[in-house]
DNA sequence: TTGGATGCAAAGCCTTTGCATACCT
DNA sequence: AGGTATGCAAAGGCTTTGCATCCAA
């Protein structure tokens, strides 16, 4: 494994200890799966199929014990898309595990990330104008991917 | 009843009427409730709760396919605030039930509609940087209302 | 030895569905 | 009559929990 993956798993080890929990192989497994699915937003389920692989007698409520644990500890996040399950991702790469963005494409159900950071500017307004202070955001976005567009590009609709 | 409510009542028969769907005695009261519930973002159970002191015969699963109903004719539009179950509103005002912005308290929980078009350039970028079509948006922020964050100003924390 | 970690299965929640009945045209 | 609407209760899907066991410090 990279070093870097090492690397990752030991900061989350550090996080967990702090907390008083371990870090088991289980645990560093199923982070794993997660490091490595990054941007694929897996669902429990889901964690569970790719983690199972490796270790059979892993059981789904491991699954979704860890993916809360690390969910407290900040490590992974969880969100919807709603499709009637919680969808986990790492927290990785923004300093607080901000900025939640996705374009989801409502035909082919791919879901894209999306960089933009714009949004501090609206977060300034809403703080200025609501009194309130944002912690926290998440940006879904629906619509067509490219795939799923029209082609032919800026055709007449008739001929 | 104030007129602007019989209005969007009868706006909402002709939808229905166009999709072969009738207006029944509990589809009208049901949808009263979420018109005065506007910006509550009820759930099933919660506008079962309201709707059943004026019809205690209604039972929960008619307010389900009701919501459903009104759903798909884009009457009413479902949301997530990951308290596990979806949460209805009125989708009147913005034209095509676009823009949904909530400022959510992660302390007392209240949900504040805000009311903001500053995604009209955010879509924009990605439909350039992307190649994705947007057709609706959902924004949620977290974090404190103005009645949950430390009161007194910029105090020093300590003295 | 003690407390967390885990598997398994049961239980919980929210939501959907099946079926018989009631209602309206 | 014919078809939709509805209540009730059962069924479903995802997630959480209880309990006995296992493991590591």
């Amino acid at each position: 494994m990279p070093p870097l993956l090492k690397n990752v798993i030991a900061d989350v080890e550090e996080r967990l200890k702090s907390g008083e929990y371990k870090m088991t192989p289980r645990r560093s497994l199923i982070l794993r799966v997660l490091i490595e699915n990054q941007g694929r937003h897996l669902s429990a389920e889901e964690v569970y199929q790719v983690v199972k692989e490796q270790e059979p007698e892993l059981g789904l409520a491991t699954v979704y014990r860890t993916l809360e644990l690390f969910s407290d500890c900040g490590i992974v996040f969880g969100m919807d898309f709603g499709d009637g399950r919680k969808r986990y991702d790492m927290g990785l790469g923004a300093a607080l595990g901000h900025h939640h963005h996705h374009l989801i494409c409502t035909r082919c159900g791919r879901i894209i990330e999306a960089g933009e950071d714009l949004l501090e500017d609206l977060e300034l307004r809403v703080q200025r104008d609501y009194g309130f202070s944002v912690v926290d955001h998440q940006l879904k976005m629906f619509g067509l991917c490219e795939g799923c567009q029209p082609k032919g590009g800026p055709a007449k609709s008739g001929s």
